[in-house]
DNA sequence: AGCAGTTGCTAAATGCATTTAGCACCAACC
DNA sequence: GGTTGGTGCTAAATGCATTTAGCAACTGCT
C-alpha cells in the first residue's frame, strides 16, 4: 500500500490549474498575475494533499538543494568534532538546510572522494572541518560552490572560522590575576625557550601568544614553564609530580595549556596533599567534558565548538563574510580558582 | 569561469553514441548488445571528461539516492552519539552511501520535520537513533522507506540495533570473579529492593538482569547494593563515601553501573587511602572517554557505539535482518582489577 | 472598427539520467 | 523468396519541479 508521493501535478489537477500556476503560487512568486481564487485553490489543494516538493527534482532545475556538505577529518574521537557538527546542524536546521556529514580521516584520497560525493548530490556549499587547527589542503572544488573552513585556514579559500585563541590566552591570565593570583604562577604545557622555533599548530601558537602578551602587559612572570609535547593526562601527571619537587613552596597558581593536562596535574597535586583551590588555583583551556567532572570543578577557557559550527553555516549561507571569523572563547568559571582575599 | 558539470550527454556526444548507450555501458547493464568498441569509446570519453553522474537526477528516475537519513535525538551531548554517527558514516561510506544527519532534541514536532526533510531529499532509508535506549515513537513514514532503530525499539518497526546489555552485565561479573574477586563485591548504582517496580530504561534493566543472573549462576552475593538514580560522578563520590563508613573492611571489589559513577568512586576511595586495584578491584560499564584517563585505567564493559552505528547501516542496506540485532559489548581490560593471586 | 495594453493563465522546454519500445540491418534456414 | 532470429544501436518517454514564451479574452482608447 505504498502510497505514492504527492507531486505538483497532483496539486495542480486538484486545483484545476496548470502545474505552472501551482508552482508559481506555492513559491510565492511576485508579479505573477494569478487571481486570488487561484491562490486559494492551490494552497488548499496542497494542504489537503500534504504536498511536499521533491527537493532533488527542484535542485535539478534551480541548482539549489538546501543541503550542505560537512566534511571533517575526524568525527568521533573527541567531543570536539561532534560539537562542531551539532552547531552546524542547528544553524542549518534554522535556515531550513540539512547537513551531509562525511569523514575523511585526513586521508587526501578520501577527501577527494568526499568532495565528489557531496558534489554529486548538488550541495549548495561545503564546510571543511579539522580537529587540530591547521593549514588544510583542499582539493579543487568547482568555483560556483562556496567553501568555508572550520578550525582551519588555507590560502585558496578566504573564509574560515576559528576560535579566538589569542583573546582566550589573555582571558586565562586575567582569570588568575584578577583573583589576586599574580604571583607564583606556573605554566604547564609550554616553555618558551624549549619550543622556540618549533611549530605545533596555529591554535597553540595563538593561545601561547595571548598568554605571554597579557603576562607582559600586566608585568607578571611565571615561576617556571614546563614544556609538554603531548597534552594528555598522564603527561600532566608526571610533569606536575616532577615540578612539585622543585617549586612546591612558591607554587600558588597553575596556568595549564589544556584540560587533560590539568586533569593529570590535579591528581599529582592531590597525591601531594595540596588542595585546590586553597593551596593552588588552576585555570586551563578547552572545557573538555572532564572539566565539569573534576572536583573541584575546573575553571577553563572554553573552545566554543557549537558556536563555531553555527558560524560556519551562517558564513556559508550568507556568503557575505570573508576572512577569519574569530569566535570568542568564554571563560567557564568553576571552583578551581580561589576567591580573592 | 565556472566550468559546467559534465553530463551524460557530453559523454555520449564525445563517444559518438546515444545517451542511452552511454548510460547502459556506464551502469554495466548486462544483456545489452553494445559492441566492445562502443564500450571502449564510452568508458574512455567518461574518463577523459571526468564524468560523474548527477545523483539527484538519477534518483529521480530510480528512486535510489544512495543517501541515508540519520535522525538522532541528541548529537553532541555525549560521545555516545558521535560514536554512533561515526560508525554509521563509516559503513555508509564503504557501501558508497552518504549520511544526512539531523537532530531533533527528542521534540516530536522536530522529529516529524526531520522525517519530512529527509524524505524530501529522497533518502533510501532512515535510521532513528536515541541516546538513552527507549521505546521510541516514530512518526509515520511511507512504507517504501526502510527504517532501522538504533539504540531503541518500537512496535511498528521490527529492525533495531541494541547493545547486548544482558551479556555485558554477565561479562562484568565474570571479569571480577575470574580474577578471584568473588567475595566482597559491592554493587554501586542499583539496588534490587529499592528499585523494584521502577523502570529506568531497557538498557539498565538488561544490564542489571545480566549482572544478577550471572551472580546467581555463580552463587556469588553482593555485600551491599547502593541505589543511585543519577549516574554522575558527584553521586558516585558521595555514595561511595557513605558506603566506606559501613563496609570499608569487607569491601574487596566494586561493580559499578557506569564509568561516571566509577569516576566518583575512584575519588572517594583515593581520599580514603584505599588503593586501586590493590585494595579494591573495580569493573564498570560504558568505556566512557574518562575510563582511559583515570589512573589506574578503568576496566569496563564497553558500549560498542561505532559497531552499533555500522550495524544499523548494514541492516538498513541489506534489509535482510529483522528483529533485535544485539551488538556485543567487549570488556576493555585496563588496570583496575587486581591480577589473581 | 482597430489597435494597444492588461489580465489570467498554460504549453512546452529545461535540468539529467534511466528505461522502454523498437528500428535497421544482416545472416541463416526452409 | 520469405521468415526467423540475432546484432547493434537509438528515439522518446519518464521522474518532478521550474521557467520561458506566449496565447486568449477582455478593457479602454481613438
Amino acid at each position: 500500500m505504498a502510497k505514492k508521493r504527492v507531486t505538483l501535478a497532483d496539486v495542480a489537477r486538484r486545483a484545476e490549474l496548470s502545474t505552472t500556476a501551482a508552482s508559481m503560487i506555492l513559491n510565492g512568486r511576485p508579479d505573477t498575475r494569478l487571481s486570488q481564487d487561484a491562490h486559494d485553490r492551490v494552497l488548499r489543494a496542497a494542504a489537503e494533499l500534504g504536498y511536499r516538493p521533491n527537493i532533488a527534482a527542484r535542485g535539478l532545475r534551480t541548482e539549489k538543494t538546501n543541503t550542505i556538505g560537512f566534511i571533517s577529518d575526524v568525527v568521533a574521537t573527541t567531543r570536539f568534532a561532534s560539537g562542531l557538527i551539532k552547531g552546524a546542524i542547528d544553524a542549518a536546521n534554522k535556515a531550513h538546510h540539512v547537513l551531509l556529514v562525511l569523514e575523511t580521516e585526513g586521508d587526501p584520497k578520501r577527501e577527494a572522494e568526499a568532495i565528489d560525493s557531496v558534489l554529486d548530490r548538488q550541495v549548495d556549499g561545503i564546510i571543511f572541518a579539522t580537529m587540530r587547527a591547521r593549514d588544510l589542503y583542499v582539493p579543487p572544488v568547482p568555483d560556483n560552490t562556496s567553501v568555508v573552513l572550520l578550525n582551519a585556514t588555507n590560502d585558496s579559500y578566504p573564509t574560515s572560522v576559528l576560535p579566538d585563541e589569542y583573546a582566550g590566552g589573555r582571558a586565562a591570565v586575567d582569570a588568575l590575576v584578577d583573583s589576586g593570583h599574580g604571583d607564583g604562577i606556573l605554566l604547564l604545557g609550554h616553555a618558551e625557550e624549549k619550543e622556540r622555533g618549533l611549530f605545533r599548530s596555529m591554535t597553540v601558537a595563538r593561545r601561547v601568544a595571548g598568554v605571554r602578551d597579557r603576562m607582559a602587559e600586566l608585568d607578571v612572570r611565571f615561576i617556571a614553564e614546563e614544556s609538554i609535547w603531548l597534552w594528555e593526562p598522564d603527561n600532566g601527571y608526571t610533569a606536575m609530580k616532577r615540578l612539585l619537587k622543585k617549586h612546591r613552596d612558591e607554587l600558588k597558581a597553575l596556568l595549564v595549556m589544556n584540560d587533560r593536562l590539568a586533569f593529570g596535574a590535579y591528581q599529582a597535586l592531590q597525591e601531594a596533599g595540596m588542595r585546590i583551590p586553597d593551596d593552588v588555583s588552576i585555570v586551563s583551556f578547552d572545557n573538555d567534558e572532564l572539566a565539569a567532572y573534576l572536583r573541584p570543578g575546573l575553571t577553563t577557557v572554553a573552545l566554543p565548538h557549537e558556536d563555531m559550527g553555527r558560524r560556519a553555516v551562517d558564513a556559508l549561507l550568507s556568503a557575505g563574510e570573508e576572512g577569519e571569523i574569530l569566535v570568542p572563547m568564554p571563560l567557564v568559571t568553576r571552583q578551581s580558582i580561589a576567591a580573592p582575599r
